[in-house]
RNA sequence: GGGUGCUUAGCUCAGCUGGUUAGAGCGCCGCCCUUACAAGGCGGAGGUCGUAAGUUCGACUCUUACAGCACCCA
């Protein structure tokens, strides 16, 4: 083995040792365990959300797997409609063409060739983490099987009549010309103005003065409306108001919704163009005008100049024709909020159109259940409110989409608008009696990505086949994903998966924190903050970050602001950390908080764990060269160090297995973090070189077992230096992956051998503090004396002298103590134990005074506190026994202490 | 406007159903290139647990109010 870790030189041959033997197949066994992956769509390249959630995955799986379960994890990869779409259509105008130019099957077909090229860029970085999922198994959502899966739900719930098609107002985007969900519009707030605007009342000669954010949609007015208990405006009730412009008759309604505080108290209702009119329109029998066509630009519908604007633009140029007529009363500033479209960045329209919707309250209700019956649970629990929250108040889904890319909805028109489902035209003829003289074209929308996301569970197993899969894995354990996506995706898959399966599709939702920059923003291509998980793990040099981060942006001076910042964070680039490094990160970050700030800095210190246990590995196999492997010694038969490591590890796996039951994956990780460096290699394998008659037997079984424990968090490291445990024939396993986890050993905690090891470890904390305090060379090597009454403490010490001396880097202990060596010793206790260091000459007696009183002050202050404790009637009354026991046997240890710190003074006065 | 969560050491975070001298990693300071590891060893400094009140024998932990921050929904 090399004097230092090197990931570089072990990752590769590692993955392909475990591809080669078919190590991530699921193997026959009783129990089995399953997970999906999150499909991340084709687009997309592995950005550090992916590998956090990749590595917890990993985590559970290879853990799972260790337990001897049969472990499937389905992966795959998502078609993502719009995205894809954009991408290539983006390509595309590159050179110059356009999608209405080469049409629907062209673009299709280069679609399909760019996601066969790039498609699979994610797979290849998601494997570089050590992933171990089932890749002859991976999947795409417009798969044959998986798109066949899709119709046969659609034609389904199409006869079921809970997917309907209707006019309905919907988010439109104006530049992608298709509906997009409400899930992918975000509201933002920006300083606009509010206008007030004076329509004409009909017969009298009178003026009523709405407010409104959007002048421009006064077009489509049908009603203004008012407060029904707004005294002001009673008399206007029931009148009829004339749109300017146009002096379209519209009449004054009275509605609750109304808010009486908001500019005048008079709204316009434009049912065609905002949502809550629309349910004010609806309410009230009302027309809906719509203005718009699918571009944004301004229909027929308004007034002639205005026709062939485009809708945003056209405000300043109505609001000055307004103003000419005398008909703006005032304009306010006025904070607004604008709904933008996720994707494409541009303000999204209310618009009328036919829209493909499933009704979501009776799919919603079971789903609802379930959770409330805890068939499926969230961890973190608070989740659970957010997913209810939402499924208690779902409005239906719009499920179909105006773009090329995805499941073309399984609907036939003939030319007299019939519905036909089927999922091919040759089905459909068949099934409804159509000649070949009907002519029928199928409905050009496709469906929302969502849709086939929804049924991931169950079709990426094989429905609508009854496959063997689906009886093993169905219902999988665990979804391991980001609360972002619980509306989006969780919960339809939970509604579709009881619809089609007649069961959960998971048992736990395991929702895990966002992972964000060190100053706790988001990772984003226009922050140029984003980070490759793909450069941790191979490092990279700054020039490279820097182009990498600035490469799609045009913005000069964002540039520049980036190009500092980059160097500023990392002047000399990343350094290559390794996967194990990144994984060990990601399980220490992982705990209940739902913002996880990646410090590149915390993922040294993983990678010099790793280092750690190579050379602890290293030290263990050059102590046991040649020796032949047989671990029968039974338990009573080992030393007391032996023992006490052993009893150790049992705690360490019991801990172990409980932290990852509870997804805590940070408590796991700091478990074995401090056990092995803390305990085991700093305590454990110092002992072993001083202890004579230690086993080298333990030796080797505790690294087994090190290794068996780490491997989930980092497989590659513990992978390789199993392979010379291999080699060494300590093993029959050959490969560490499909190894067993280890069963605990169920040994009763021994309190002599606690004991024993406080004893030497507090013996050498002691001597250690005492010549780093006094400044005295580590290497001086000095005589100790020992006093003690305490027989039992005094055989403990004498046993193990030896390994003391050499932890403590001291000479000899010595147990005669005349009066003429106590003069010329500084003296510590520990408790009834006093240690001699013959160093007096070499320190300032002074300065140590002051430090024992400053220690006595101290413990006296703590005194006091338990004394009050002890003093106060109630709490003896009340608290419980073993309580107040801990707190009298501590004002014991707390006396015996300043006692012995008080004789320390007075020897060091003499 | 409704909801959720957060506020603990310089930084990033643990602290489970109330009982510890409030912990870890990184950073910082001092000493050491000791034959597994300087990507290391040994030792150390640093916190009135956001503020205020309450419940309790006892509050970082429970309740309420307030402040600040973040996110989600309308």
């Amino acid at each position: 083995m090399d004097k230092q870790y090197n990931p570089k030189k072990i990752e590769k041959k590692i993955y392909e040792s475990w591809m080669n033997k078919d190590c991530f197949k699921a193997k026959d066994s009783k129990s089995t365990y399953s997970i999906v992956l999150p499909p991340p769509n084709v687009t997309g390249t592995l950005h550090m959300g992916h590998a956090f959630q990749h590595t917890i995955i990993d985590i559970l799986i290879r853990f799972n797997r260790m337990l001897g379960k049969s472990v499937l994890w389905q992966p795959g990869t998502d078609h993502a409609g719009i995205a894809t779409q954009l991408v290539v259509e983006n390509n595309l105008q590159k050179k110059g063409i356009t999608k209405d130019k080469i049409g629907r099957d062209k673009l299709i077909d280069e679609i399909w060739k760019w996601k066969d090229k790039s498609g699979d860029t994610i797979i290849k970085q998601t494997k570089r983490i050590g992933s171990s999922a089932d890749w002859n198994r991976n999947r795409f959502t417009m798969d044959e099987g998986l798109s066949e899966a899709v119709s046969q739900v659609f034609i389904k719930l199409y006869d079921e009549k809970i997917i309907y098609k209707g006019k309905r107002l919907v988010n439109w985007d104006i530049k992608l010309k298709t509906a997009i969900s409400d899930l992918e519009v975000s509201n933002i707030e920006k300083p606009g103005l509010l206008y007030f605007i004076d329509y004409d009342i009909e017969g009298i000669n009178q003026k009523i003065t709405v407010a409104t954010t959007r002048p421009e949609t006064l077009f489509g007015d049908t009603a203004i409306c008012i407060h029904p208990d707004d005294s002001r405006y009673k008399n206007l009730a029931n009148k009829t108001a004339l749109v300017p412009f146009i002096n379209r008759k519209i009449p004054i309604i009275q509605d609750e919704s109304v808010d009486k505080e908001f500019g005048t108290g008079c709204v316009k209702i434009t049912p065609a163009h905002d949502f809550n009119d629309y349910k004010t329109g609806l309410n009230h029998n009302l027309q809906s005008i719509n203005i718009m066509n699918e571009d944004g630009t301004l229909n027929e519908n308004v007034y002639k100049s205005f026709v062939g604007l485009n809708i945003h633009k056209s405000r300043e140029i109505i609001v000055d024709e307004l103003k000419k007529q005398n008909r703006i009363n005032k304009i306010k500033d006025y904070q607004i909020t604008l709904p933008i479209a996720e994707r494409s960045g541009v303000i999204i329209e209310p618009f009328l159109t036919d829209q493909w919707f499933m009704k979501m309250k009776g799919l919603a209700k079971p789903a609802i259940d379930v959770v409330n019956d805890s068939t499926v649970k969230f961890v973190p629990k608070n989740w659970e409110k957010i997913y209810l929250n939402w499924l208690n108040k779902i409005d239906d889904w719009c499920i179909s989409r105006q773009i090329w890319w995805g499941h073309r909805i399984p609907i036939w028109y003939d030319s007299k608008k019939n519905i036909y489902v089927g999922t091919n035209e040759n089905e459909v003829r068949k099934k409804y009696n159509l000649n070949a003289k009907i002519n029928i074209t199928q409905e050009t929308d496709v469906l929302d990505t969502w849709f086939s996301s929804a049924l991931w569970p169950f079709t990426t197993l094989g429905w609508p086949e009854k496959s063997k899969e689906l009886d093993l894995y169905y219902p999988t354990n665990v979804l391991v994903t980001g609360f972002d996506i619980i509306f989006f995706w969780v919960a339809r898959m939970v509604m579709m998966g009881l619809k089609f399966m007649k069961k959960i599709p998971f048992k736990t939702i395991y929702i895990h924190g966002l992972v964000r920059d060190s100053e706790g923003r988001k990772m984003s291509k226009s922050l140029g903050n984003i980070i490759d998980p793909i450069d941790i793990i191979d490092g990279i040099n700054l020039d490279d970050l820097t182009n990498k981060r600035i490469d799609s942006l045009i913005n000069e001076k964002q540039k520049q602001d980036i190009i500092k910042k980059t160097r500023d964070e990392f002047p000399s680039g990343i350094p290559s950390y390794g996967a194990d490094a990144l994984r060990f990160c990601f399980c220490a970050l992982a705990s209940t908080g739902r913002d996880i700030n990646f410090d590149l800095k915390r993922i040294e210190g993983y990678r010099n764990f790793c280092n750690k246990l190579w050379n602890a590995s290293r030290y263990v196999f050059m102590t046991t060269e040649n020796l032949v492997y047989n671990p029968k010694d039974n338990f009573e038969s080992l030393n007391i160090f032996d023992k006490w490591i052993i009893i150790s590890l049992d705690t360490l796996i019991t801990d172990y297995k409980k932290h990852c039951s509870n997804y805590r994956f940070d408590l796991m990780a700091s478990s074995l973090y401090s056990f092995i460096w803390n305990e085991y290699c700093d305590w454990y394998l110092e002992i072993s070189k001083s202890d004579k008659d230690h086993s080298p037997q333990v030796l080797i079984y505790t690294l087994k077992i090190i290794l068996k424990l780490c491997h989930p968090i980092i497989p590659y490291i513990t992978e390789e230096i199993w392979s010379d445990i291999y080699t060494r024939k300590y093993t029959d396993d050959e490969l560490l992956i499909n190894s067993k986890f280890p069963p605990q050993q169920k040994i009763f905690k021994d309190e002599k051998v606690l004991k024993t090891i406080d004893l030497v470890k507090d013996i050498v904390n002691i001597i250690r503090k005492t010549k780093s305090d006094l400044n005295i060379h580590p290497k001086k090597e000095l005589d100790i004396y020992l006093i003690t009454n305490n027989d039992d403490k005094k055989n403990i010490l004498l046993q193990n002298l030896s390994i003391i001396s050499n932890l403590s880097k001291i000479n000899k202990i010595i147990w005669d103590v005349n009066d003429k060596i106590i003069k010329d010793c500084i003296t510590q206790s520990l408790n009834d134990i006093k240690i001699l260091i013959p160093i007096k000459k070499f320190i300032d007696i002074k300065e140590e005074k002051n430090r024992l009183n400053k220690i006595i002050s101290q413990l006296s202050s703590n005194l006091d506190k338990v004394n009050s404790k002890l003093n106060n009637k109630e709490f003896i009354e009340k608290a419980p026994s073993n309580i107040i026991q801990i707190n009298l046997q501590k004002k014991e240890d707390l006396l015996k202490d300043i006692e012995s710190k008080k004789d320390l003074l007075k020897n060091l006065s003499n």
